[in-house]
DNA sequence: GGATCGGCGTAAATCGTTTCACAGGCGCCG
DNA sequence: CGGCGCCTGTGAAACGATTTACGCCGATCC
């Protein structure tokens, strides 16, 4: 492990040139310059990026702080990051709380100390970090939240408009004829799962009725609970269709109906959020609400990106996203009952 | 953005004070410790993790790059990571390679200047980074691989049998009656993706029929080709079985064959690789051959901390696990054809 | 009462870079 | 021929923390 030091000596010249053949190899003449990068090759020589760091103050590092990879939306997401971090020739680093408010806690403690470029982040909920964002905001580390909760922070957010995703899902249900929806999702701390509820309860009239099914979280299995819940349902006390918080619970949902004989779309309709690939692929292909997600990680991208690059004059800024209906066969139109006679 | 000098100041002692109240706060007396603390808190301090970094020579944080994030087979091998990677309140860092020999350059470029605690990597290609690996672990950084290319390799690998993965699939579908099997996967530089094939290849015998196909890469979309291309084989010519190369490949086989109106496992079976969530949620629950995913992350930790603690006089070991089969629909006996008359 | 010993702190060296001010040498111009 | 400027390269001062050697002081022990 050799430093810049042992290259000089080798070399037989200063560290100032050494450094200056890294990093602005033009103002060094070609003999000295092949010399340098000759002793760089002999001692495997390689830059150390904490003193890099030390020195230059900032790094040329993204950190994502994913809330949870487990979910594909997240992973789509982070390729739109990906594509426009790659442009500066970013790196961009992924971090994972899984949806743990304190596991959370201590990577943003981390990052407060490592200094990356800047932050993306989908806090774990609304309040918890909010004081510790703003003070990484305030040490010149841009932070872009992707998530709703932007209406309350100061700084950069990005998020889609999860009222009219749940909007969206209720007209189509309604559409479809069902009269007695549920909403499987949770937990309601989570600013999402309250908005796409706000949205499916908004377009409800007086005479359809709401079933609110609380999870814990948004997974396969908690979908699969979800799903147990409602096959135990007398016939007449079920929905005919269910609003899952996520594709994620609307597989839980599925699998579980399917398994204990219920047919879907027949016996009861599915439909999802976010339009993930697995959706389509499904037992029975999901309809679902879709987020742009490569945008969405792009779009924050840019904006952290311009808010990190000081000479800009950086007005904060929310963009909000619209989500889209995809119909598939969970929600087809139930032929024989209600065309029928 | 202060530092420990103003702290010191604040609190009217020196630096080496204040950093011993941070790192040994037993040493320093209870009302200095207290005077440094508040200052400390009226600064809104946080230490410098380059310049601790620079003087400790080591940092606290385990890198991974993952092949390819979008399969959430890794995603499981990441939580067993994780999890080991906790118990010594370690910091992961994911990066993402994409399964681009370039990016993975880049990247691990950027880790030998950084320099974590460790990586642990499934390298794009066998032969592609073995010598940046290698000067890795020459500069003290271990290296741990999860991957079959891991015989060839010096330092500690982490693999599953990938031959015994393809004979458990061959068998399976032998048992199963099939006589004609199509393996469908690529690119055949990638070390798994030729160890399952010869795995297979090697329990036909002179009567069975293998075909091949090549895809140029392993996901939903290829997997959709490949479909196409057996979809429209002529039904005397087509396989009546395939093995994927993995389960994102078998979805979109399966997707493709079924919007084709071909039944499966009726007309043709499936099997798929890594046994991920999102394979028992299929159209048709896909049989698969199961990988102990978190148990593969998991002990990767563990042997490069183990690596990593200079103390243990460490030997580099290589840790084979057997995958297992497992039966779902996609390749249930087909009950009217081979038992009924 | 003097020597010794702990307990607390301090000052300075160090980690490896980058950068800035400046020095030497050479050629060119007047 | 003297001065000026350019081209290269040097040396030293940061960056912010950790650590080591050491000094001071009061208490303890003989």
């Amino acid at each position: 492990m050799s430093s810049i030091k042992e290259v000089a000596r080798l070399a037989g010249v200063s560290v100032g040139t050494v450094s200056n053949v890294l990093n602005r190899p033009d103002v060094v003449a070609p003999d000295t310059r092949q010399r340098v990068q000759a002793a760089i090759a002999q001692l495997g020589y390689v830059r150390n990026g904490s003193a890099r760091q030390l020195r230059a103050g900032r790094s040329r590092t993204l950190a994502v702080v994913a809330l949870d990879l487990a979910n594909p939306f997240f992973i789509d997401v982070l390729s739109g990051v990906e594509g426009a971090a790659q442009r500066d020739k970013l790196t961009v680093m992924v971090f994972n709380s899984s949806k743990d408010a304190e596991r959370e806690a201590r990577l943003l403690e981390e990052l407060e100390e490592q200094r990356p470029l800047g932050v993306l982040i989908t806090p774990v909920n609304d309040r918890g970090q909010r004081e510790r964002l703003d003070r990484l905001v305030s040490r010149g580390i841009p932070v872009v939240v992707f998530d709703n909760s932007a209406r309350l922070s100061h700084g950069c957010a990005v998020a889609v408009d999860d009222v009219l995703g749940g909007r969206l899902a209720g007209r189509h249900l309604l559409d479809r004829g069902h009269r007695h929806i549920a909403y499987a999702a949770g937990p309601f701390s989570v600013r999402q799962v309250e908005d796409r509820h706000d949205g499916l309860a908004g377009v409800l009239g007086e005479r359809e009725r709401l079933t609110v099914i609380r999870l814990p979280d948004l997974n396969v299995a908690t979908g699969r609970t979800a799903g147990r819940e409602i096959a135990e349902l007398s016939p007449g006390a079920r929905p005919t269709a269910v609003f899952c918080g996520n594709d994620l619970v609307a597989l839980g949902v599925l699998q579980e109906l399917t398994q204990r004989g219920l047919r879907v779309p027949d016996d009861v309709a599915i439909i999802g959020y976010d339009d993930i690939d697995f959706a389509a692929a499904a037992a029975v292909p999901l309809s679902s609400i879709r987020q742009p997600r490569e945008q969405i990680g792009h779009t924050a991208t840019v904006m952290l990106l311009e808010e990190a690059d000081q000479t800009s004059g950086h007005q904060h800024r929310h963009v909000l996203f619209q989500p889209e209906l995809v119909e598939r066969t969970s929600t087809a139109a139930r032929a024989p009952v209600t065309s029928a006679l």
